[in-house]
This record gives structure tokens, sequence and C-alpha cells, in this order.
RNA sequence: GCGAAAGUGGCGGAACUGGCAGACGCGCCGGACUUAGGAUCCGGUAGCCGGAAGGCUAUGGGGGUUCGACUCCCCCCUUUCGCACCA
């Protein structure tokens, strides 16, 4: 008997694999595919075990998978542009490439020392040419179609980064990557047109049976999608008029003012009328240099002298300007209605502006309530509405929408929060955006022929707030493509959330040079079955993933709309309470567990310790006890070697013990619960669970039979001296075999080179990569007896033994007659008897 | 403030569609084997009362529905997450 070893296990297993290419797949019609995906990495140097984690869980799914017949794609690569690389070469000046390439190669050794299945031939990262062309090649798509375009805007600015973000960069006002608050700038950017996908982006998340709610809620939150009408109030003394986006036209009656944002297009014309123009712009200016905190600490405002009319009450109402309103949704101009909108409510009170009640909220008080305490802005009756008094609130939108459209004065209008996606870096560890700047034929797209647009080599990194390759005239200064003269090449790059909308439909066709990928390799693997990585991506990355498989899809390159079948957000590991950071400290380097435990009870601590979704605190105790039970099943499989061997591989003729048949009834149940578990529910942890169970029973098994329990004392017990080591019985030799090449195959998702090394020390020689998973049979399951509860008054007070298929008028008999139970019925009355299939049965005394 | 999820032994966590609460593991206690054991094997382990049989109380707190509630409904407390002037 040799000694459970697992690091020589570790690199001997993973060499065979790399030797057999065991995780290499092809295209293969005849097969089901299935493809499993772990959010590929950012190569920030090491993986620590929270990072792991994520990979553990989709490494269990894709080895079931591959047993249970799938042609299994499980590909992994590298979101390897990025801003730390780039200020790592400002700090330390070395050049963004050669740490991303070392980082790169360091993680990939960490990832195969864990024994992660991945079809390693396919991997990408995002920094090379052979990558970054395509999405040089998709923005030249987008561009044509209108979906890229560019424009003056203000963005927001991280001071730190010294670059553009997205809004959905942007988390409370502050920098997503640095924290530091954000500022604006006005600069000329490119976008991708996401909202003209708004709507489908929304349906879409209905048909996302398989995601978490949370994360389909979160992006229908985030596009936001209002309906409402679109309304013009005529500017009294002008021909011109100010449109508002309201979704209560119903309360239109009580519109007392309105109110532009500071960066409304007309605040400049008011002001260069106004009497006193310097102090008109200074006051908007202080709003408009207001950061998001301090519009959000007080609203403030004040009368612009001018009166726009009430299109229904033909009414002046006073044009005031005020921090609250945001000048990018909607109109950037709001009707005012204090009594039915907490805001309005609060901006009027403070500047003494009308209140007129016009809706009477359902079972509300017969008589108008003059709203003194705060706005009533739930739907209702309308009231001093003129014609429209009477009317619910939803009948009165449809009326009075349709009757601005009669008038000319606007139509229903749908508004979403979503807005295009700024794209445009101002660094250099990027795609560069592949345009050329012509005097005289401004942007101009770089042919298809000449991509990719390379990455210069720049030497120099100053962390100035211009892009770096502004600073290389070698890319700068180009001719233009269509009319041959001078021109300027965009120094911009994109995005890195560009490189990571589509990378998992090139693991499809990872080497394509003419295409991102072959689109006959995306219809058979695609779309994503499996999909698991961190919840803080939840808007980011899965909201662009789905517009670019949509753009893609109008592109002609897929034909579906999802990409991501089911989702799986796995919970951070928290070590003294807190998400790992090498800024504090407390990061568990796999390596130094590998060194300690081996490879296997990482994965099966990792795996055990949690439900996937769940956050869980790191606990070395934990691993000592994964690593307990391996050598557990090592002494176990290695003590029953030689009758597993001479066991038959399929059921043998004699009669079974009652021992025998009860083992088997547990491999049997054994199969079906961890099944179940790991392919349908993914509670990978009660599947590991339920592998202890049966090991418990093999040793409780094993006590029982002359060969006796590994490292119990009862083993000889003949007492001749000499060790036994094969079962006398055939039918002992064959339940064992059963029971324990269940439990390897089972094991062998969790602890791959364990259960490597036990399948190849049972006797089998072809590996277990794709050895079928073991099936399991009903009825061999099912108990033939079992253990029913009674109560009396719903506590339990006895337990009838009963044979499976007991019929409950008989089970109602047993259970009244059981002496246990008639101790606490005797004397009353029996008003009811209850008996639950199989289950229960529930006595009812008075 | 609004919205969502979650609160179960000393700890991590089980409990499928309402049916024996605490599977499995950690820790702890005891036993066996031992020169030794921090190895291994076996047993015990929610709390309280009891010598025992057994009984009572328990899934954040309080009500409710039900023969029966960790599970469903209402109110409250706590924690975590998301959103936060989106008109």
């Amino acid at each position: 008997m040799s000694d459970y070893q697992p690091q020589q296990l570790d690199s001997k297993w993973q060499q065979r694999w790399t030797a057999r290419r065991a995780f290499e797949v092809e295209v293969d019609a005849a097969r089901p595919k299935f493809y499993a995906l772990e959010m590929f990495a950012y190569p920030s140097g090491h993986a620590h075990v929270g990072h792991v984690r994520n990979y553990i869980i989709g490494d269990v799914v894709a080895r079931t998978k591959r047993m249970r017949g799938f042609n299994v794609l499980h590909p992994f690569g590298w979101d390897a542009f990025g801003l730390p690389a780039e200020n790592a070469a400002i700090k330390g000046g070395i050049h963004p490439e050669t740490s991303t390439l070392a980082n790169i190669a360091h993680m990939k050794g960490q990832l195969q020392r864990l024994g992660i299945s991945y079809a390693w031939e396919r991997e990408i990262a995002t920094c090379l040419p052979e990558y970054y062309k395509f999405n040089q090649w998709i923005f030249l798509r987008m561009f044509e179609r209108g979906l890229a375009y560019r424009r003056r805007s203000t963005v927001n600015w991280c001071p730190s980064c010294q670059t553009v973000l997205a809004n959905e960069q942007v988390v409370d006002g502050a920098c997503w990557r640095c924290g530091s608050i954000i500022t604006t700038r006005d600069l000329e950017q490119w976008f991708f047109r996401i909202t003209a996908y708004a709507d489908e982006l929304l349906q879409g998340l209905d048909t996302l049976a398989a995601w978490p709610e949370k994360v389909v809620v979160m992006q229908r939150n985030w596009i936001g999608r209002s309906e409402g009408a679109r309304v013009r109030f005529a500017l009294a003394a002008s021909d011109a008029g100010i449109d508002v986006f309201t979704t209560r036209i119903d309360t239109i009656f009580g519109a007392t003012f309105v109110v532009l944002a500071p960066e409304h297009p007309l605040v400049e014309r008011f002001a260069a009328e106004a009497p006193d123009p310097a102090a008109f712009r200074a006051r908007v200016q202080a709003f408009r240099a207001q950061d998001r905190e301090a519009r959000m600490s007080g609203k403030e405002g004040f009368d612009t002298g001018r009166q726009a009319v009430n299109p229904f009450t033909g009414e002046p109402v006073p044009v005031w300007i005020a921090n609250f309103v945001l000048g990018e949704y909607g109109t950037g101009a709001i009707m005012a209605v204090p009594a039915h909108d907490e805001r309005d409510f609060e901006f009027a009170r403070k500047y003494d502006l009308p209140i007129r009640v016009v809706i009477r909220p359902a079972g509300g008080a017969a008589a108008d309530v003059v709203a003194e305490t705060g706005a009533v802005s739930s739907d209702g009756v309308l009231v001093h509405s003129g014609p429209y008094d009477g009317l619910p609130s939803d009948q009165a939108r449809r009326a009075l929408t349709a009757e601005v459209g009669r008038r000319g004065l606007g139509e229903g209008s749908v508004q979403y929060r979503l807005k295009d996606w700024g794209i445009s870096r101002q660094r250099y560890w990027g795609t560069p955006i592949p345009v050329i700047h012509c005097p005289t034929d401004g942007v101009v797209p770089v042919p298809e022929d000449q991509l990719p647009v390379e990455l210069p080599k720049v030497a120099q990194f100053t962390g100035r707030g211009d892009s770096p390759l502004a600073q290389v005239p070698g890319f700068v200064n180009v001719t233009c493509p269509a009319c041959g003269g001078p021109a300027r090449r965009e120094t911009d790059t994109m995005d890195t959330f560009v490189d990571s909308s589509w990378y998992f439909l090139r693991f499809c066709d990872p080497r394509n040079a003419a295409l991102p990928f072959d689109p006959a390799s995306a219809a058979y693997w695609m779309p994503v079955d499996f999909y698991s990585g961190g919840v803080e991506h939840a808007i980011l990355h899965l909201l662009y993933s789905r517009f670019f498989t949509r753009v893609l899809r109008d592109v002609g390159l897929v034909t579906f709309d999802e990409p991501f079948t089911r989702l799986l957000t796995q919970g951070m590991v928290l070590k003294d309470g807190a998400v790992m950071s090498k800024s504090k400290g407390n990061v568990v380097d796999p390596d130094d567990m590998l060194q300690r435990y081996g490879a296997d009870a990482l994965r099966l601590y990792v795996m055990f310790v949690a439900p996937p979704e769940k956050e869980v605190e790191w606990n070395d105790a934990g691993l000592d006890g994964s690593y307990r039970f391996l050598a557990r099943v090592w002494r176990l499989a290695e003590h029953w070697l030689d009758s597993v061997r001479h066991g038959a591989a399929h059921e043998v003729p004699g009669t079974l013990t009652e021992a025998e048949r009860a083992l088997r009834r547990k491999t049997h149940d054994t199969i079906r619960r961890t099944t179940i578990d790991i392919d349908e529910r993914i509670h990978l942890n009660t599947a590991v669970s339920s592998l202890m169970e049966l090991v418990n029973e093999l040793y409780a098994f094993s006590e029982q039979t002359a060969i006796g329990a590994p490292g119990a004392r009862t083993a000889d017990r003949d007492g001749d001296g000499a060790a036994v080591t094969v079962a006398d019985r055939a039918e002992t030799c064959f339940v064992v075999r059963e029971a324990i090449e269940a439990l390897v195959l089972m094991l062998s998702p969790f602890a791959p080179h364990t259960a490597e090394e036990l399948w190849e020390r049972l006797g089998h020689h072809d590996g277990l990569v794709t050895a079928p998973w073991p099936a399991f049979d009903a009825d061999l399951a099912r108990p033939d007896e079992i253990v029913i509860p009674v109560q009396v008054n719903g506590k339990v007070r006895g337990r009838l033994t009963v044979p499976i298929d007991v019929p409950d008028e008989r089970l109602r008999e047993l259970a009244l007659a059981d002496p246990a139970v008639q101790a606490h019925v005797a004397g009353r009355t029996v008003r009811k008897v209850i008996v639950a299939h199989g289950k229960l049965v529930s006595v009812v005394v008075q």
C-alpha cells in the first residue's frame, strides 16, 4: 500500500493531460456541445484564491459535462489591456507589454498547477495584434452602420487615471478603478450607439431565465425605460418653446412652473437677453461647477424672469433654472408639479412657488387635500383639470397625450436612462481606434486591408493627460486613404471593455486571421451554456456583451441574440472579513496551499465550504478537513484494491447480503443526488457532502467484512497473521467495486489528480477525463423499507418501519395501533388522521 | 429614502414542490491502537429537565394561515447588496 502524496500526483497527471491533449476540442456535429466559460482574467500578476474559486467552479462543471458525453469547450484567456500595466510603466519604467506577458506566464502556471481543464491551445490575449485587429474590424462595421460615431460632449474624467470613463464606470461619482472623484471635461469622443438596442436589450432580459434575478433587475434598472410624453410649453413673448418630458402628463393642470437644467441650450440665450448677462451666466456656471455631491445636498435655483404658458390651463408659469434638473436626461427641462412630485414640492416650498392639487388618490379624502406635508405621487382621479376631471390617471394620460398630438405640441415618448457608450481613452495600452483625420475628407476609416493598426512601441510614459500615441510621429503622421494627402491618425485607444465584449466568440475560432471568428464554429459552440464570474460585472461587461452580440448578429456573423444562457455569479473569498487585496495584505496565495496540501484538497475545500454564489471566509482548518477526506478515500481505495480488481464489472448472480444491498442502495442514491447537485442545481457543496457520506458508508461496510476497515484494528479477523487482501465473496467484490468506482468517478471533477491516480490503480488505463459518468438505477436507489414518523397534534410520537409501497389506509391503521402513539391518544377523541403519502402520518386528537 | 436578498448549534453550512430541523465538515469530548500521537479507526456532540425511559424549548423578534411552517402571509429588528434627484 502506498501513501497519499498529492504533490507528486499533481505534476504527473498535469503532464499526462497536456501530452494527451485531453481538453482540446474540435467542432463535432455528431455530439452535443457544451460551452463552459469563466470570465477571463486581467493579468495582474498573481491569482489569489478568490479568483481561483471561480475557475474551480467552472472546472467542476466542465469536467462533469465531459464525462456526461458532451463535447466541452472550456477555454481561457487574458483581458490584457488596461491601465494598471501602463501606470506601472509610468512608475517603474517597465513597458506594459513586457510586464503583461510576464504576468500572463506566471498566472497561467498557477492555473495549470491547479489542474483546471482548459483548452490551452485556444488561449487568447487581447493585447496581441491578432486579437485587437478584430476590435478594429468590429469598430469599422459599427462605423459603417452609424453605430460608432464621434461627438463633442461633456464626459466623465478621472483626474488620477487621466482618462475618460463611461457612465457605467462611474460608481457613486468616483472612478470604478481607483476611486478618485470624477470631474468633467468637454472632449471629442467616440461613442457606440448602444441606445439603438435599448429596447431589445430590455426585452431580451425576459428570456434569461437562468440568470440570477438580481442581475436581470440591475440591467433593467440601468436601461431605465420610462414611458411618457414630450410636451411643448410655449414661451411668452417669443416664438420659441420649451419641450419637457414627463411620465405624469395626467398632472399637467398642476404644472405651476417650468425648470431648465443649467446645461439646457436655451439658458445661454436667456443669459444674453437678461438685464445683466454676466451675473446670469455666473449663477448658471455656479450650478454647472457643482459636483454630484453638491447637487445632491440641496436643490437650488433661480427665476429667469421669463414666462412659459401651460398648454392646458393657458396660464403663464415662471421659468426657473435649477441644479436638480439633469441636462442629459429627457429634454433637459421639466414641468414642475409640486403637489404630485416630491422634488418639485421641495423646490416649490423653498422658493414659495404655487402648489396646485390636481389628483385625488384612490381611496383618498373626498375633499381636495392641499398638500401640506408632502407631494402625493400616486395615481388617482383627476380634479381641477377642466374637461378631464373624474378620469383616472391612466386614462387621462392617454387622453392628454392624444390631445397634445392633435395640437402639435408633442407626442408620446419613451426615454431611457441608458446612454451611449463612450469608448475613447486617452491612454496607450489599448486598441488603437482605426480612423484617420484628414483636413479635406474629415474622418476616414482605416481600410480593412490595413488592419491591424498596431500599437507602436512607446518608450516614455509620462502620465500626462493626452494620449501617449500623440507623441509618436511615425504613428500620427499618415496619408489620407481617401485623397492621399497628409493626415493625422486618431491617437485615442478603445475602452478595454470593448475587448471583453466579444472574446467568448473568439474562443470558438481563436486563430482566424480573416474574421473575428468563423460563423459556423460560433453556430456550433455558442451560446455559452454556463458562464461564471463576479457580480461586479452585472452591468458593464454583461450588458456590453449582450449589445455586441446583437451588433454581430446584424452584421451577419451570428444568428442568436443572447450570448450567455446560464449565468452564475460566484461569491467572493474573504480573509479576516475583507476582500483579499494586495494592499490589505490579506491574500491567500494558492501556490502556498498547493505545496502544503496539493491541488485537489484546495479544490475540494473551496467547493465544499459554501454554495458557489455565497461569499465565504477563508479558513485553513477547513482545508485540513478536505485533505483528510482525500487521504481517507485514498486509504479506502488502496485497502480494497485487490477486491475491486477481482470484482465483476456487472451484476453477479449470487444473492446479496442485507449489508451488500444497503451499500448498493447508498451507491445508487449517491449517484442520483450528486448528479442532480452538480448538473442541475449547481449545489457543489452538497455534492461533496454526498460523496463524504458514501465514504463513511464504505468504511462502516468494510468493518463488517473479513478484510476489515482500513486503519482499523479489526483487520486480520481470522487471526492467522496473514493479511487478507481480497474479500471472500464475489458479491462483496462486486458491490464494493461498484461503489468505489462510482466514488472515484464522481470525485474526479473536484479532485481530478487523486481520482486519476486511483482510477489507474484500480485497473483502468484510458484516463477518466472522458470516462462515462456513473448511471444510477432508481429502483436500486430506493430503499425497500422506510421509516414513517407519526405525529400527534403536531409532535412526533412514534415511528413506523414499513415497506415502501405500504398503502395509506394500512399506514393509518399501523399508526393508530402503535403503542407510543396510543399513549398519547388514549382517552381522547381522534378527530382526524392525515396520511402524507410516503412521508408522515398526522393524528389530531381533542 | 427606494428596491432586493439574507438571518438556522461554538463555527462553515444541510433541509428537493409545507412533512422527523441541524445532513456533511470543522471544532470539542470520550474510547481503541500506540514508546508517542498533532496520525489513524470507532463513538458522542442544539439547549434545558431527568439516573434512565422520556419530556420540554428551539431556525432574528412578534402575530397569522395549516393536522403540520426554516419554508407561505402581515408587522418589526439586524446585516449585506443594488439604486439614489432619471421628472
